[in-house]
RNA sequence: CGGGGCGUAGCUCAGCCUGGUAGAGCACAGCGUUUGGGACGCUGGGGCCGGAGGUUCGAAUCCUCUCGCCCCGACCA
């Protein structure tokens, strides 16, 4: 993309309402707009980060057999009548009603709606295990929405429902799922560790948080400092063995991990390398066994021809949060360092002397080549502006072109993550991103 | 939902206490000089001072109500 034709309006100055790191180069870097308290507008490259976020959400998902599917923001009450959740849920849930005064609702999680389309159409065991997920907008009236899209009222989530004979099942489900977390966190530059939480309105009584570690985080951590080591992408483990899920399941959940509430003073001591910190919750599975299936009426055929209720559980993964966390997690002074797989581009090309033939040249060259992957400043500013932008926003490469190296056809390469800068030729340049 | 604070130009903010024709810096447009880390000069455009009532000859400024937003706490992907 062409910068000059480009919305990213990128902030020299801070706005008032944004406190902490990634609110604040959010708003900087051109990726989000607030249009309401906890609600945002994603501009062009806030969007592509969002997405690529999503994309590996759904590789993941996919790998370990979930099928992706989509159901409405906007979901009847009767249904929440059905499983008890509508007189539960609080102030928290946005009620609406429509024209004809029916009550309907801005869905705030879908174990209601999924476990009502499940029922209508599987009938016997053999069509399980199953598990299904998409990657939605949700609505939660939060009290006090803050930290920018990190606690929104409005936000994209991915959930899954996982559907099982029995408990058994539903354990394998679970771990699946673990694995499955696990790696997606470690493709988008994340240290994640699996912490035992509190089931909360979901309900259930077997759950972990995904916690990544940063500052900035919202809530005190405490975990053993084995989970440095782990490393779950490592192919070591697969969907399709029970005995590796479970080994991988054993692995990420023996070592002491826990948030403030579910502490535990006493076990801490034994901890032989402790580590405290503040952690940032970027996932949540549950299983709740048939705490939805029994109260909805959900009943299949068993082997024995007899009903048999469905154990579930779900899982959800806060996209849009993850943006704020990802740049918690990775920032500096200068801006944004965005990881090679959510960053909106792979690199920036500065074009530091607009108008000059050599470098107008190599410029047209790369951005031929790479074109929509690239973020091309071809602004009629100084160099220092197109320098600053690009540290704000936070491309992994920067392509210098300037008259220096033009001339004798050389660019600098600089790595943003690290600030290593080396002249190269173009074609090593492209070699190196690509 | 309790406590605190703020709404003035696209952004950051001054002016309000002590009422008298709306300000600065940045950004934007034009011209000139600059040109490898957020340049300089000149000129120019841009505001129902969040909204409604009230007090007053006169309100950004004082009073009442209202809406919005932010922060701390209690609660959550």
């Amino acid at each position: 993309m062409r910068l000059s034709r480009s919305l990213v309006p990128t902030l020299k100055e801070t706005p008032a309402e944004a406190q902490i790191a990634s609110h604040r180069l959010m708003l900087r870097a051109g990726l989000v707009r607030q249009t309401s308290a906890g609600i945002y507008a994603w501009l062009p490259a806030g969007w592509r980060v969002l997405q690529n976020i999503a994309r590996i959400v759904r590789e993941e998902q996919d790998a370990a057999g979930a099928q992706e599917m989509l159901m409405p923001t906007i979901q009847p009450a009767d249904l929440w009548r059905q499983s008890g959740r509508y007189d539960a849920y609080g102030p928290e849930m946005l009620r609406i009603r429509d024209r004809h005064d029916r009550e309907m609702l801005y869905g705030p999680t879908n174990e209601e709606m999924i476990t009502d389309i499940f029922r209508q159409s599987v009938k016997s065991y053999r069509e399980l295990p199953q598990n299904l997920y998409h990657i939605q907008w949700k609505f939660r009236d939060e009290v006090r929405p803050r930290f920018g899209v990190m606690r929104g009222r409005e936000f994209l989530m991915k959930d899954a429902y996982s559907f099982d004979l029995d408990y058994e099942g539903a354990v394998i489900s679970y771990r699946k799922m673990m694995l499955a977390y696990m790696r997606t966190f470690q493709r988008l530059g994340l240290k994640a560790i699996p912490m035992v939480a509190d089931t909360g309105p979901i309900g259930g009584n077997l759950s972990h948080e995904f916690i990544i570690l940063a500052p900035t985080g919202e809530s005190q951590v405490y975990y053993d400092a084995a989970f440095e080591q782990i490393d779950p992408a490592s192919g070591e483990f697969s969907f399709d063995s029970n005995a590796d899920l479970a080994r991988c399941y054993e692995r990420l959940t023996t070592p002491y991990a826990a948030t403030d509430e579910k502490h535990d003073p006493v076990a801490w001591e034994g901890v032989p390398d402790r580590r405290e910190g503040r952690g940032i919750e970027v996932g949540h599975i549950f299983y709740f066994g048939t705490k939805y299936s029994e109260p909805m009426g959900l009943a299949i055929a068993g082997p024995d021809g007899k009903p048999l209720v469905p154990h579930m559980g779900s899982y959800g993964i806060g996209v849009s949060r993850l943006v704020g966390a990802i740049i918690e997690a990775s920032h500096d002074d200068a801006g944004i360092k965005w990881p090679d797989s959510v960053a909106p581009w792979k690199a920036a090309l500065l074009n530091l002397k607009q108008g000059d033939a050599a470098c107008d040249a190599i410029c047209t060259d790369i951005y031929r080549r790479l074109g929509n992957d690239l973020l091309y400043d071809d602004r009629e500013d100084r160099a220092g502006v197109k320098f600053a932008d690009a540290d704000l926003m936070g491309h992994p490469w920067h392509i210098v072109v300037g008259p220096r190296g033009a001339a004798n056809g050389k660019v600098e390469l600089k790595r943003r993550a690290t600030g290593e800068r080396t002249e190269v030729s173009v074609a090593d340049a492209l070699a190196r991103i690509a």
